[in-house]
DNA sequence: CGTTAGGTTGAGCAATATCAAATTCGGTGG
DNA sequence: CCACCGAATTTGATATTGCTCAACCTAACG
């Protein structure tokens, strides 16, 4: 059976930051060698931090998908950040950190340490590449929160789930786990609806139309966008350009 | 007559910052000299930023408020920040930054130029101080986009504005700019409505409503938060707590 | 097989949007 | 001082989106 799309990639990080920065010889060493530290394993659910608490670690992921997410006094969650393998949490570079929120793994999550990079960044001498890449990805990360916003406030129902579907593509294409608009998408429709501020039912209706208009397919935690540009335009997503410089190929 | 709350405070960079962190006697001289730099004034509804474009200057808004803001294709817009005097706007470390809004002028304002925040914040030996504070800031802007988003996505319109109302009094507080629950808040309805995600008219009404329930006063700009314990909880509103360090008073 | 989590469906409802008109308010020119 | 103007606010009526509740279905898994 052939596999549309590894679960698991080695070089996850070298192959995301070198899209974001120049890296040189001595920098993707230390990167693969990050990825090749001991793995901490996190069971589906369990909180990776706590808002509010001391970050005493950064980790990056390298292999699940995690969530940034706050709770209302009722119950009523909002998801803030989806995490993707290759990303980090808990980078950050002011001194004795607490957590602005809670983060939790959407499925079975490793990480590893990456104290390394947080070194990489702020000794601009020796890793410049490192220190720029990590630079942008915080320029991106900014980028897709205030898209958030903007989806929250101002998008239907349709169009959010138009622009988040784009935007977890797009980003899952960085680091090679997407192809052609296909991709593993490890949520139910109540984490859908934590993430766009809708219910469940409504996101169950939202995505029947999709799948009535051709615009998806999505079964099993498999997604195919089978109709990309109308979905981009549906949800005017745009991929974040943070910076003027281009990236030798 | 008494004048409530001044519109303009000299040595608002210096008392904003030194509450995020300590700033010893050459930091201070630092900022009051950024303070007393040439001021470059942008008229009501003028572009600070476009999105897109290349950031060229840090500024720091002296006096007025502005905002950050994304338009849909159709005209809705929703603004993402709101920026009051003492905030920077284009302070940004990353290489030929991509501004990744447009900021707009909300009232007339001044801004100087404040390359010297950015220039202290890099230089780590001789400014520990400002850099620590400009760090704090920028952790604090990211938990304000937060909730943010979070009140977009899972808050009421009445717990949205409460949440508001409470967001803008802590931050003009730390600033001299509130006392008691009392400022001058430059914005029409039709502006709120687009922070909230709201129509103008459901603004309107929830006004109402939290007049009637005596809440709030607002009138011809001037808000007065009767009963801030009520909007706190209401909106449960929380100040950001970014790092485990204590400021010495 | 039975259990269970997740997905689907229908009916009714609540929150909020839209539209259109009326009113207030702060200027501004006569 | 007054009349007028435009912007902002307010109001009422109606429409729509998306929510809630409850039931039912399906597929995976032990």
């Amino acid at each position: 059976v052939l596999r549309v799309q590894p679960n698991f990639r080695s070089n996850l990080l070298a192959t995301r930051l070198s899209k974001l920065a120049n890296l040189n010889e001595h920098e993707l060493g230390i990167l693969s060698a990050i990825e090749g530290k001991p793995k901490y394993s996190f069971p589906e659910n369990s909180r990776i931090l706590n808002e509010g608490h001391e970050i005493n670690a950064a980790y990056v992921i390298i292999s699940g998908w995690a969530y940034l997410h706050r709770t209302l006094a009722d119950g009523r969650r909002q998801l803030l950040k989806v995490v993707l393998p290759g990303d980090a949490i808990g980078l950050c570079s002011r001194s004795r950190p607490l957590a602005l929120t809670t983060a939790v793994a959407l499925t079975p999550v490793k990480t590893v340490e990456a104290g390394e990079l947080l070194a990489a960044w702020s000794e601009d001498g020796r890793t410049p590449g490192i220190a720029n890449a990590l630079e942008m990805s915080a320029a991106e990360d900014e980028y897709y929160l205030l898209c958030h916003a903007a989806r929250l406030g101002r998008q239907t129902a349709y169009e959010r789930m138009a622009h988040l579907l784009c935007e977890l593509e797009y980003r899952l294409a960085s680091r090679g786990l997407s192809s052609g608009g296909v991709f593993l998408l490890p949520m139910t429709q109540e984490v859908l609806a934590d993430v766009l501020g809708l219910s469940v039912v409504h996101v169950n209706r939202t995505l029947q139309q999709m799948r009535r208009e051709n615009k998806i397919e999505f079964n099993r935690g498999k997604v195919s966008m089978l109709d990309l540009n109308g979905l981009l335009n549906a949800g005017e997503f745009t991929p974040p350009k943070v910076s003027a410089h281009a990236v030798a190929g």
